[in-house]
DNA sequence: GTCTATAGAGTGATAGAC
DNA sequence: GTCTATCACTCTATAGAC
């Protein structure tokens, strides 16, 4: 049973950097059978529901991961200096410094938005409103935090997008050294 | 002939919607020929590479209008200012108020970068280049106008990604509004 | 008549579901 | 592995311009 959900677990993982390699529509059962060393018996066994669950369950688990790792600090750690400090890390180590992009945001570009809307709009309006809680934690007035969260989220996924158009991943950097001087508390005796 | 031409072109917009919409893995033979109204025979005969010199044809003519319409002013117009401002509402009115999405940027993030690398580098880095050049010319210094311009471009890519994301145009707006402060000119005087 | 543009059935390969 | 549907693409017959 443990080893079973490990496996899925596992497979969960891969499957994730099939579908961001390759898109949803791109990606091929021969493609997730190559990736994952699964048969197709096991693969139907783990997700009945087929390629549709698989996404499903690749998606759940970046969201799994980031609420956890991002969001909730953002909401939470006493230190929301901290907290934004260590999203931008987490950010450059999760995007592997713009070598990797965000699966998110190819799904959000394609036509499968629509089928996984509610996971999509989810994880970015979930990011956006953390990152604008920890703001106004910093003695940003509310508008502005919004403003400044929602600003900084896009310009992580427009920085994935210029850095691999562009091949360069300074392009990401940069973009995050920007992020941590337009994101700087507004005063110092911040909590 | 030049019915010929003009029909051509016409079959490159409507493939440029259809690209657009469903990507490229995404995009069917029958996709097009249900969008275009052209059967199979009219296709091969104007893109005899198929798909691939489809989607060539669909790139150079977005680069096409970009050049014409946004690089070139960014380059040239007597009045950067101007040209910039230009810029922004010209993109405004291209992505439909951020209803629309960005086919290079989408090709950027697919595994069809590598086939059409040189087309989608080069786009962006004309882009980010002549509104470096627009910039510099407003009375910013060269490595700051260049800051400003990676930072601008990769601004409207994330803006459409978040737009699309969480199925809201205001996103896309509201990106264009601080980018207009953003990208004001250093001194009044600027030519 | 010639010739080019076209429609659309037909090709083998491969898709995802089971 | 087996299934049917669909993939990108080819090819042939023909429609229409000259």
């Amino acid at each position: 049973m443990a080893r079973l959900i490990r496996e899925r677990r596992d497979a969960v993982r891969r499957l994730g950097e099939i579908f961001r390699r390759h898109g949803y529509e791109g990606t091929s059962l021969a493609l997730i059978t190559a990736g994952t060393g699964l048969g197709k018996g096991s693969l139907y066994n783990f997700f009945p529901g087929g390629k549709d669950e698989m996404a499903a369950a690749v998606l759940d688990d970046i969201d799994g991961w980031f609420a956890e790792a991002i969001f909730r600090p953002l909401r939470r750690d006493p230190d929301p200096v901290a907290a934004i400090g260590a999203m931008l890390d987490g950010v450059a180590a999760y995007f592997d410094g713009g070598g990797r992009i965000c699966l998110v945001g190819v799904f959000a570009l394609g036509e499968v938005r629509d089928r996984f809307a509610a996971r999509v709009q989810g994880y970015f309006a979930e990011w956006t409103s953390a990152l604008s809680v920890a703001l106004a934690r910093c003695g940003h007035p509310p508008d502005v935090a919004a403003d400044l969260a929602e600003d900084a989220v896009l310009a992580i996924q427009g920085a994935l997008v210029l850095a691999r158009a562009v091949d360069d991943r300074m392009v990401f950097g940069r973009a995050l050294d920007r992020l941590r001087i337009r994101l700087a508390p507004v005063n110092a005796d911040c909590a």
